[in-house]
DNA sequence: CATGAATGAGGATTCATTCAT
DNA sequence: AATGAATGAATCCTCATTCAT
């Protein structure tokens, strides 16, 4: 979870808009576009949006630069793509997880391990994130969908504050959307500036010790957090 | 601190080498390349490394774009130098502070309140971050006379948590760079994911009281994570 | 009336070789061709042969760009059947008047009349007709029948004339030629040029006032053209 | 004289925006600009706006393609420098003439002379008025230094039309611009139609003996038409 | 120190057309 | 008779950079 987890997202998400089509047909046809799109989230997260070449996509896919436009229309149709795909693909934490039936701590520290997970095995989902917040959101914005799905994750994230809250075990001054950012901040930082972090303070954030290191230590600061 | 924080910074930096001229007036030559230098911040900072025109940079100064290779060499030179601008201004918090001076727990809370209101004041600085690790960092590995500084910062760090844990107020078993760590990731991350955290959450994270909030939580925080 | 008026043109002309096919269904086949036609024309009209789009033309229609291809073979095709098309539309306007019938100075008046109504109803036609020479006349000239259409009208107009001239009422001195050209000119020029000659001229040409005006003075001024 | 004859033109127009330069240096930088813009007149001329071919121009000339977008922005600011350069060379022909120390007769029969032979003589310009009601006269109408012009000439017209009048030769009911409009629409079109009135009447419009008794012709005609 | 002119190399995008079915 | 997918070859345009003065 960095900019929040993303929620159950059940309905395949259409990324690129495909104009001018009649009928839908699978196959084939749909793996070009998510050949396209693979690669392409690759080179954005890379590059940035204005760094990223449409000739380097094209060339790195089995299909042409010509497809890219008769898929998305554009440069900024892939990336939107792109966006709306990458965020698409984080299931929901919570939902995966059936938070109701853990225990508030336990369900807090799996939320946490499982945000810390996804992240540090989706570096091409923060990168892009980044992109985007360089360049001003002026995309993520316009997600829907995406965003409906996100108002549902502080709703379950309520939920377990709530249970404990009652249990006694936790603080009640604390919002969900503070435990979010608290989680998406330690986890997405060591991801998003592995590179900045690690060459001033000379240390390598992705070796795997230091990892579970900082996994163990992400919950424990949450938790410390919350605890009442 | 983002990054890590910003220590003593004492030589100022020549970013663009300076090839020694017929006349090397003071005064007018310096203002021209630090003109060039502050808008170049923000055109970076704004488009990243390839989205930014040298076009554009010249044309928001009272130079010409010429000066900019006079100075700087290439775009690329330009980059560089303001990278290393931006990690040059930030005074070493711990220098400020004069964090030996201070019981451990509230040189803490001053560190983590410095640095979150470093943060906040310098959006530009967050993003020029952003872009380097989205850039894989290749520019700041660079940066020797940076890396220095930061080097001492841990040192100072050190020093608080060894007479925190000696006065039995701190845990012993949290490294400096785990807490620089905890600190950098919540306050950077507020900052540089206010686009998408607050559009996937529908709230706005610049608001002075929700800031406000946020301060005094990441205080909390960090110090209920070093708490023994 | 404008390169010419158009003579009765009986044999309707086949634009796009159409192969012989499995079936020849009428109908829908016909209505298909006819739809293209009909959008192509307006396309071509407004924007010139190279600024037209095979993909807009498509899109306006019921069926897809396959099927220009299918009956038009190519774009030029489509433009040379388009061509074709309006000209062939021109129901020869002496044909249609029986200008024997008439005396001389009355069937000159009618052929003015309708040549002036032909052209101010058919804009399309008109800008066809301008493509066409910006595109040095290389495909009218290929329109077999509709050239041969247009010596039958010289030889009606010139039939008028020798009336005329007969009863002492027009010069002797006009050639058929010379007619035609004064008539398709005022009457073309105003419906061509409107757009430069509105602007430059700050007067709206299209307006039924001064329609009805220049209705008029056309037909006197091609008429003092002729008068012995 | 076409859709008007030209005024004036004291003030030499700038067509292309000349952008970001700061001062004006005559010589050879203007050379290269005129050079582009007048093998860009005959590129426009001969193929349209969209038929044209940047890579085309640029090829004709000494300079590169960059130099195009450098002096002139895009293909369309190309196409309106060169709208708004032919139509400025259009020296008035009233005012090469001193229309008011000659006769009314005598002036109309000049001003259509040299309206008849500026026609012929600049098939480029014709053919560009042609492109531009093909394109709705969409740049035309924002050639404001053009449109002063013209105003001008129609009052020229006016006074040699009151003279005649007074004189007792013209008719009173004809206004200035109905006078300009016969006019132009003579000697246009001849220009303007070539093709299309050659390949239909099977006639050359362009050779010297027909045009020489065209101009006569059309001298006569508008005089006819003024006659009282 | 300063600047307007110039540009090669590349970059995004479009378009008429064909293929497989 | 019909069509959605696919594409090579342009085509317009941009950008960092250098030159002449």
């Amino acid at each position: 979870m960095t900019t929040g987890s993303a929620a159950a997202a059940k309905g395949r998400s259409r990324a690129g808009k495909r104009v001018g089509r009649k009928s839908e047909r699978r196959g084939e046809t749909e793996s070009s576009r998510e050949e396209i799109l693979a690669v392409a989230t690759e080179e954005f997260a890379q590059r940035g949006l204005s760094g990223a070449r449409v000739d380097a996509i094209a060339e790195r896919t089995r299909t042409s630069k010509r497809m890219i436009y008769y898929y998305f229309e554009s440069k900024e149709g892939l990336y939107k793509a792109v966006l709306e795909h990458v965020y698409s693909q984080i299931r929901s934490i919570e939902s995966h997880l059936d938070v109701d039936s853990l225990a508030p701590i336990e369900a807090v520290r799996r939320i946490v391990e499982l945000t810390f997970d996804y992240d540090e095995s989706h570096p091409h989902f923060i990168s892009l994130v980044n992109v985007e917040n360089v360049n001003h959101g002026q995309f993520v914005s316009k997600l829907v969908a995406i965003r409906k799905r996100y108002s549902n994750i502080l709703q379950l994230m309520q939920s377990v504050l709530d249970r404990g809250v009652a249990s006694g075990q936790f603080r009640a001054d604390v919002s969900a959307i503070d435990v979010r950012l608290v989680i998406a901040a330690l986890c997405f930082f060591r991801v998003s500036n592995r590179y900045t972090f690690g060459a001033l303070f000379d240390c390598d954030l992705a070796d795997p010790q230091m990892r579970r290191h900082h996994r163990q230590m992400i919950v424990d600061a949450v938790l410390r957090f919350l605890r009442a």
